[in-house]
Formats: C-alpha cells, sequence, structure tokens
DNA sequence: AGCACGCCGACT
DNA sequence: GTCGGCGTGCTC
C-alpha cells in the first residue's frame, strides 16, 4: 500500500492524501472522492509519511501512465502558493480550466509550409545577438526596452527559430491576446507552421487542441494570454513576456499572481531564458535592468518614421465642445479626416455618463449593493452598477425622494453622441459595453481598417497593441481622471497609457500627431514623453524611494469583507494589531475604509504592508491569516494581494 | 467551492 | 406540523 499527495481543485487548502496499491508518478492526473463527490486531481508527490489517525481513501482512476505536469510545473504552482498565500488547490483553480486538464488528450495536426523570410536590422540584429549568445547558458531575464513599432517581434520570431531548432517549445505571452488575431496570423507565416493561441475566449475545443498539442510537444509555439503559462509543454526552451508593463497582467482574481513575475520564476525553475519586452518597461522591471539583475537591450529608435509630435491642450483655457472637444481636438480632427486619415481616440470611462445625481438636493444615485454611483446607459436607457451588474430602472433620489435626476461624467457613449454630431459621420465605439464577442470585435476593427469609419472613440482597449496604417492622429478626452485613483503606480500608467497611444499614431509612412487634453497642463510627466528620453524613469524612481514604494519596498494589501460593518471593522483592528506585535523594518497602515467601501452588500476594510524584505512581508501575511483563523469563524472574507496593482 | 447539517420563521 | 432560509463546518 502507497500513500499519494493529490492537488484537487477546492479552494481551501487542496492537498489530499489517498492510498493506492500500485506505484504512480508525480504528474499524473488522478480521479478520487472527496467527501460525496469525485474530483480529478494531480498527484504531486508519495506521500511516506501518513498520519494514522486519518482513514485514507483509494484513488478511483489514473488517467496518465507518464506524467503531463512535469516536476517544475509542479514546483511553480507550490511557490505561487506559497508567495500568494493561497491554497495549493485554489491556484489549480485559478490556474488552469478544469474542463480542459481532465479532458480527452485531443491534439490536432499542425500544419507546416514555407515560412516568409526577413532580415533583421542593424538594430534589431545587436539585440539578437546579445540574447543569443545566452540562449544556451541557462535562466537569464532579458528586458527589451524598444519604442513602437521598432521591430521587437521580428528578434523574437528569429530566437524562436533557434529554440525550436534545438526541439524545444517556446511559449510567447500577449496581455490581451483578443486584440491581436494578426500576430497568431503573423507569427504562423513567419515560423512556418500554425502557431496556436490559447486563451479564455476560444472556444473548449480549440483550447483542449492548443492545450494537448503543446503538452504532446507536436506543438512548437504556442500564442496566449495570462493563463497560457500553465499549460503543461513538454520541454518549454524560451519564454516572452510581450508588452510586460501592462497591468492586465496582475490577475485580480485570487490567486492574485503577477504573470510577469511567475514568468520569471518559471523560467529560472526551468533554467530557461525569459524575454521581457516594452516600449514603456514597468518600474519593477526597469529597476532590475539598472541592477543588473536582468539584462537590458534597447532598440532606440523607429526604423520607418519620425516619432509623433505631442500636443498638450490646457482644459482650462478652453470651452469644449459638448464639454468634451476643446478646438485644439476638433481642429486636429477635422484636418485628418479631411486628408482621408484615421483618428483613434480615447475615453477611460463607459457608458454616457459616470454620474447621476439629483438637481434638488445634489445627491448622488449609488448602488443600493454597492458604495458606487451608477453608470447611465443612453442606448439602453438603464443604470447600471459597474461592480455588481445590478440594473436601476428609474432612479430616484434615495434622499428627497425627488426624481428630477441629471448627469455628468462623459463615458464612451457621450463622446461618440457629440463627434457624430460635430463631425456628421458614423463613430465607430469599442468598450466592453459594445463588444460582446471575439468575432464582432474582429469585424469592428475589420471595418474601421477597411476606413469604413473616420473615427474610432474607446476605452482603454483602443491603446493596445492595434495597429492601423492609416491612423495619423490619437487623441486623449481626459487624462486627468486616471490622477484620481488611489494608486502610487498613476504616474507610471499616464506615461504608459500616452506613449502607447502615440506609438498608434502615425507607424507607417505619414507623420503621427497626438492631442491630449488636460486641465493641469504643467505635470512634469508630460514634458517627459520622449521615449528616447529615460528621465521619466529617473524622477519616477527617485519618488518611489523617497516614499518607500515599489520596487524599493514590497507591498501587500490586505482586504477584509463582511455583512455586518462591525464584524469587519473588528477584524481589521485585529490584523492590524497582530502586525504590529510582529512587524520589524515594515511599514503598517492603519486599517482604512476601502475606497469603495461597499461591494455587493459586503463591507470593506483595507491594510497595506511594505517591507524592504520579502521575507518580512511573507511573515506577516501569515501571522494575518493566522490570528483570522483563530479568531474569526464568521462569514468574514479575506483577501491577500501581494504586490498589488489594484486600489479599490 | 460543494454539500450536509442544523436551527429559526411562515406557510398548507 | 413541515418547508426552506442560509450560517457553519468539513472534505484525505
Amino acid at each position: 500500500m502507497k500513500y499519494y499527495d493529490v492537488i484537487l481543485p477546492v479552494p481551501t487548502g487542496g492537498i489530499y492524501t489517498y492510498t493506492s496499491e500500485d506505484e504512480i508518478q508525480n504528474g499524473v492526473r488522478a480521479t478520487v472522492p472527496l467527501g460525496r463527490r469525485t474530483l480529478t486531481g494531480i498527484v504531486l508527490r508519495e506521500n511516506t509519511a501518513p498520519d494514522e489517525s486519518i482513514k485514507y481513501r483509494n484513488i478511483s482512476t489514473v488517467h496518465d501512465t507518464n506524467p503531463i505536469f512535469s516536476c517544475e510545473y509542479m514546483d511553480l504552482i507550490m511557490k505561487i502558493s506559497e508567495y500568494y498565500c493561497a491554497g495549493a488547490g485554489q491556484v489549480l483553480k485559478g490556474v488552469i480550466s478544469e474542463q480542459v486538464y481532465t479532458s480527452e488528450k485531443t491534439t490536432v495536426e499542425i500544419k507546416h509550409f514555407e515560412p516568409k523570410e526577413l532580415t533583421l536590422n542593424e538594430a534589431q540584429l545587436s539585440v539578437y545577438n546579445g540574447i543569443y549568445s545566452s540562449l544556451k547558458d541557462g535562466f537569464s531575464t532579458h528586458l527589451v526596452h524598444g519604442v513602437t513599432g521598432s521591430g521587437k517581434t521580428e528578434i523574437f520570431i528569429e530566437l524562436a527559430k533557434k529554440v525550436i531548432a534545438e526541439g524545444k517549445q517556446v511559449l510567447y505571452l500577449v496581455p490581451e491576446i483578443s486584440l491581436t488575431p494578426q500576430l497568431e496570423n503573423r507569427l504562423s507565416a513567419r515560423m512556418g507552421f500554425d502557431v496556436l493561441s490559447y486563451h479564455s475566449k476560444k472556444t473548449p475545443k480549440k483550447r483542449k487542441e492548443a492545450f494537448w498539442s503543446f503538452s504532446a510537444g507536436t506543438l512548437p509555439m504556442m500564442l496566449g494570454a495570462r493563463s497560457s503559462l500553465f499549460v503543461p509543454a513538454k520541454e518549454i526552451g524560451l519564454i516572452i513576456v510581450d508588452e510586460e508593463h501592462e497591468s492586465s497582467y496582475k490577475q485580480d482574481e485570487i490567486p492574485s499572481y503577477q504573470l510577469r513575475d511567475m514568468s520569471v520564476l518559471y523560467g529560472k525553475i526551468l533554467k530557461i531564458p525569459v524575454i521581457l519586452a516594452s516600449a514603456t518597461p514597468s518600474l519593477e522591471s526597469w529597476a532590475n535592468a539598472k541592477s543588473g539583475k536582468y539584462l537590458y537591450h534597447s532598440i532606440p529608435c523607429r526604423p520607418d518614421t519620425d516619432m509623433p509630435e505631442i500636443q498638450i491642450v490646457d482644459m482650462k483655457e478652453e470651452e469644449p465642445i459638448g464639454g468634451i472637444l476643446s478646438i485644439p481636438l476638433y481642429d486636429a480632427i477635422y484636418e485628418t479626416i479631411n486628408r482621408g486619415e484615421q483618428v483613434i481616440l480615447l475615453i477611460n470611462r463607459k457608458g454616457y455618463s459616470h454620474t447621476l445625481y439629483c438637481r434638488k438636493c445634489g445627491n448622488i444615485i449609488n448602488c443600493s449593493n454597492c458604495s458606487v454611483a451608477v453608470t447611465y446607459y443612453k442606448s439602453t436607457n438603464t443604470c447600471k452598477c459597474n461592480y455588481c451588474s445590478q440594473e436601476v430602472r428609474r432612479p430616484k433620489c434615495l434622499h428627497c425622494g425627488s426624481d428630477d435626476i441629471t448627469d455628468y461624467g462623459a463615458g464612451t457613449e457621450k463622446v461618440a453622441e457629440v463627434l457624430e454630431t460635430a463631425f456628421e459621420k458614423k463613430i465607430l465605439r469599442l468598450d466592453t459595453e459594445n463588444v460582446k464577442s471575439y468575432k464582432k470585435l474582429s469585424e469592428m476593427l475589420k471595418s474601421f481598417e477597411d476606413g469604413e469609419y473616420p473615427i474610432m472613440a474607446g476605452t482603454q482597449l483602443v491603446a493596445k497593441g492595434l495597429d492601423f496604417g492609416n491612423v495619423t492622429l490619437a487623441g486623449i478626452i481626459n487624462i486627468d481622471n486616471m490622477f484620481t485613483l488611489p494608486d502610487f503606480r498613476a504616474n507610471e500608467r499616464a506615461y504608459q497609457l500616452l506613449l502607447q497611444l502615440a506609438g498608434r499614431a502615425g507607424r507607417a509612412d505619414k507623420k503621427g500627431r497626438v492631442v491630449i487634453q488636460t486641465a493641469m497642463p504643467e505635470l512634469d510627466l508630460f514634458k517627459r514623453l520622449d521615449c528616447l528620453d529615460t528621465t521619466f524613469y529617473e524622477m519616477e524612481m527617485a519618488r518611489r524611494k523617497l516614499f518607500n514604494y515599489p520596487p524599493f519596498y514590497k507591498m501587500c494589501r490586505i482586504t477584509l469583507s463582511h455583512t455586518k460593518e462591525e464584524a469587519v471593522k473588528d477584524a481589521a483592528f485585529l490584523v492590524y494589531d497582530t502586525l504590529l506585535r510582529f512587524k520589524n523594518d515594515a511599514e503598517v497602515f492603519y486599517p482604512a475604509q476601502a475606497p469603495i467601501y461597499k461591494i455587493q452588500n459586503r463591507f470593506r476594510y483595507g491594510i497595506i504592508i511594505k517591507s524592504p524584505l520579502n521575507s518580512e512581508l511573507s511573515k506577516l501575511i501569515r501571522a494575518a491569516a493566522n490570528t483570522l483563523k483563530d479568531n474569526a469563524k464568521t462569514t468574514l472574507r479575506i483577501k491577500i494581494d501581494r504586490d498589488p496593482h489594484f486600489f479599490m
């Protein structure tokens, strides 16, 4: 009789021990009973010291003769579990779809054809050589800092070919796969075989095919979003993380891991190189490059065009059309579309208006379940909460009962409406409300590319990785609301967004232009929007150092929630006391109501911890979790967010 | 997470 | 009297 530890996709703990008459290899899938249920998990290891007091049950079915998940893979899962303070089962659940890994192995034939050859230019070649030389030396991390359109992808394609020629596989990660169906085609054409992609918007069948083909090793290269790092490969030789600065790499749900960091960790475990690439690197990666932890490579210029001209419009001096369009932006749009060229506009709010209020008493209309103002959608004539999706049919003032309600704060719908009136042209509106499916998105992007619309207006979606040759003007309606969020990365985010947006304008042979509307034109940030200039990084680093922010200090945010106000508050102070008792060099913030105090009728308190040492942070988090385990047995929920990116 | 147990209010 | 609400606790 042998004993085996099995990881099961259940949120608590997740490691259970079972018995078997047969010898079982680590990393195979096994179906076991748990309570009244039957679940399929992964065999983690043999347990040589079982607890006498527990009556173990038998493994019902073993699915594989050879391991699907390597010991390096299991190592990664366990390290994530430890670092992000989530049960192994919770990690497994959050990282691979149960539907996919429990499915029959269905591989698909990968078609091979004659690849399209391209020669690298001098700048590309120098980066290529820099990385190539360390390709066979095991683990190394490379930060490739190259402006938009500098041809980073071509370098990675050539490196990938070398790795594949050695019989190993390549993983190419992008932050938002749904926006880049073009990349799949481009990679396939250049590699000379079908590069399959793996992401949540694919049909289950397609996902299973990509999963099992990558697992079998018949698929040499896979393109994917966050979750594809956890597709078990036969043998990975290189991981590429494109647009490494993107905050969508940080998962908000438990386990809230940072994919970029996990890629580097996996590379370390596998002893292979990892490439991080961006036109606007994160401060974390920048710091690692400066310290020599990452090898730094830069491509300083766009090979084909000049950088766009950037214009800052002071909204204090303007009387904008419809409260939205300044005269300089209006003129710029007018000139651009008159030349038959196209415009991309960014608005970072969806709906028609983000706030409704009572005209009688000034009270803001909040969602009844959450402490958030409801968003008004004119297209469907509804008011919806962005946090719990609850609809309010006919909003009335909860304070005075009046139904004389009006709105302010323009979203994509309002902007599109104003633009349509101003230019008498149909506008393409792109936001999550409007784009429900992958197919629809592709169609919309295609129609814009074909010139059916002169202007595309949308949320952050429009700034991410889109590439249209005829776009020569990019505008941002209101950058200022980025600074209203409680987020120490606001500056960094604004900088990245503006430079990325600038990269959307004038990528082919035409000179691009960027117009930024702001009421704070004096912000230093606007003077640093030259991608050849790295003073932004130095200034931001100095600020982070002064206030003990990452990358200098490590951060963790603990959020507690409960249906009763008193219960969360008590729990928060209980945790706070524990943290004070255990802390050394760390800074522990006084417990505070979360910026959104109530979500789905649960009240929320937050505590932020900062420490120069990751080890101290781990110790404190553990102490906090233990205190609650011992003292709070009610429906209190704890969320531990390590290296947080979202602070609401 | 499921799933069951268990203890209180409002129905035939 | 029982149906069903969800708060609590456990699963090798």
